[in-house]
RNA sequence: GGGGAACUACGCUAACCUGGCAGACUGCUAGCUUUGGGAGCUAGUAAUAGGAGUUCAAAUCUCCUGUUCCCCA
């Protein structure tokens, strides 16, 4: 066992996931140079490894944007407030976080600006200025930026930060269905995005009226379940229908001439994720990151002595060069212990160690260790193609633990007292008949102090004709799935 | 909005009650010896959140400011 001053003389973590997650995500996040703290309270530092994963996410969802016809822009980071309060109920959503700028250098601002929450008002500004006739439509812009919310919350990195990355997508249509088809797309990408590079599973549906984006008609989110059992929602979309349109005059003349307001979305993913990527697959011994996110993919550990030193090194490099397809590195520093390589790669999450020391070379082997199950493996030195199914197993292995812990995290609830007791436990989603009611959606909130995360698409069809909601007992019209949420 | 606690080197911490040389560990730099699961020795480096007061003397006592955390609404 491990003495007290062992722990204090080594950077690793000591909190337990299981038995305290909120310390355990933190130790886990700063001690293995993820991220650090900045000077400005709840505001953090995405150092390289972290930088890259978000670099990473931006690159694989834009060329899906890109595919269906999304274009990039980039409009101012400061909003007038006269824009700001164009769309009442947007304002009303965004205004208890808005950071502002009043002066500049030592001038006093005629109008003061506000630090952009989210873009819509200055973007839609342009939009009634760009948009005449039915032959601009539709207009898909994107664009990748950062945005300022001032929480008071104890900000948690990724999860609840005063200033996050994201993107935000803008699109307006002639047509109301036309606009209405755009969701299945985009939340189509984001989905893909998840599964496949992040290897996090969602669930995808409709939001309720309370919980809907500020100025939208409809909002429809994938909401991912952190390893404590809380609800965190991840990428959203927002019908936005005629609502900003009307606020900011945006109009087009359509081919009888007539002038008609466009329908409108908007869409984004945010830097969230990667923080709820990190504590869904990261374990007591530091970070798991999805090998292909990881912004070192491979590192190679020579294990050699004084004798057999250049040997070793050699058969290390040329391993390397052999794998000229993924982000490799060797540490050959002869300043830390093997022992040492071992425990700091694993706590940066590093995917894939390759150890070589006299025992490969003399075989003209390597050793492989994977880094989610701890599994060794043996290669020849010939058949090093074997590391490409290597890596891909352990990326859809990430999703299906990940997938497993969600499902069994999902239960359906037809009682509410049986409800209040489960929820107590932070038992995951409970999937339950709800009547509809705002007022129900309320008093289900006080009383357990779980939300309505949304309406999951595919439960819809469990929906029985005498499902009565859960709360009021009147006849059921959605399936909610209801979670304590981050 | 109300109440409470804390702040010493990158980090973690000692000395604080009872005022008197700021001491470890980790880190970092250099050298030598090491290297198959957090190596050892030697030398060096770096700190009392900011300001005011009391005192011969303040990390220590008092006040102000700042920051952080916790609890309640």
């Amino acid at each position: 066992m491990e003495s007290l001053n062992d722990i204090d003389k080594v950077k690793k973590i000591t909190a337990d996931k299981e038995e305290n997650f909120s310390d355990w995500y933190t130790q886990v996040l700063i001690n293995s140079d993820f991220v650090d703290y900045s000077a400005v309270s709840g505001m953090m530092v995405f150092r390289p490894s972290s930088y890259f994963i978000w670099d990473s996410i931006k690159k694989y969802t834009d060329a899906f944007f890109k595919e269906v016809g999304i274009e990039d822009v980039y409009f101012p980071l400061f909003i007038p407030e006269r824009l700001l309060n164009k769309e009442k109920e947007h304002i009303k959503g965004f205004s208890p976080e808005v950071a502002w700028v009043t002066e500049g250098g030592n001038t006093k601002l005629e109008e003061k600006l506000a630090v952009r929450p989210t873009s819509e008002t200055i973007m839609y500004d342009s939009y009634s200025k760009w948009i005449k006739s039915w032959r601009d439509l539709p207009l898909r812009l994107n664009q990748w930026n950062n945005v300022v919310r001032w929480e008071f919350k104890h900000p948690t990195p990724f999860l609840r930060n005063r200033e996050f990355l994201w993107n935000e997508g803008h699109t307006a249509f002639a047509d109301e269905k036309e606009a209405l088809n755009e969701r299945d797309v985009v939340l189509g990408i984001y989905d893909n995005v998840l599964r496949n590079y992040l290897a996090l599973p969602g669930i995808r549906g409709k939001k309720t009226d309370k919980e809907k984006f500020a100025g939208a008609v409809a909002s429809y989110s994938i909401e991912l379940l952190m390893p404590d059992g809380w609800a965190i929602q991840g990428p959203d979309f927002h019908n936005d229908g005629q609502n900003f349109a009307k606020s900011f005059d945006i109009k087009y003349v359509d081919k009888s001439g007539e002038s008609k307001y466009v329908y409108q979305n908007t869409f984004a993913i945010s830097s969230r994720v990667i923080g709820i990527m990190i504590a869904t697959h990261s374990d007591n011994k530091g970070l798991i990151i999805p090998p292909k996110l990881a912004y070192i993919q491979i590192v190679i550990i020579p294990i050699y002595n004084n004798s057999n030193k250049d040997k070793i090194i050699d058969y290390s490099n040329n391993v390397k060069d052999r794998l000229k397809e993924f982000r490799v590195l060797v540490d050959s520093d002869g300043s830390y212990s093997p022992g040492w390589k071992f425990n700091e790669y694993e706590l940066k999450g590093i995917p894939l160690r390759i150890e070589i020391g006299n025992k490969e070379v003399e075989k003209n082997t390597i050793t492989v260790k994977r880094r989610d199950n701890g599994e060794k493996i043996e290669l020849e030195i010939n058949s090093l193609g074997k590391i490409n199914s290597i890596i891909d197993e352990m990326q859809v292995d990430l999703y299906e633990k990940a997938k497993k812990f969600l499902d069994s995290h999902v239960t359906k609830v037809y009682d509410f007292d049986e409800f209040k007791k489960k929820i107590q436990n932070h038992i995951g989603f409970l999937q339950a008949p709800w009547c509809g009611s705002m007022e129900c959606e309320d008093k289900i909130a006080d009383e357990t102090k779980a939300k309505a995360t949304n309406m999951p698409f595919d439960a819809q069809q469990d929906l029985k004709e005498n499902d009565v909601c859960i709360y009021c007992g009147k006849p059921a019209k959605h399936i909610v799935n209801f979670a304590r949420s981050y």
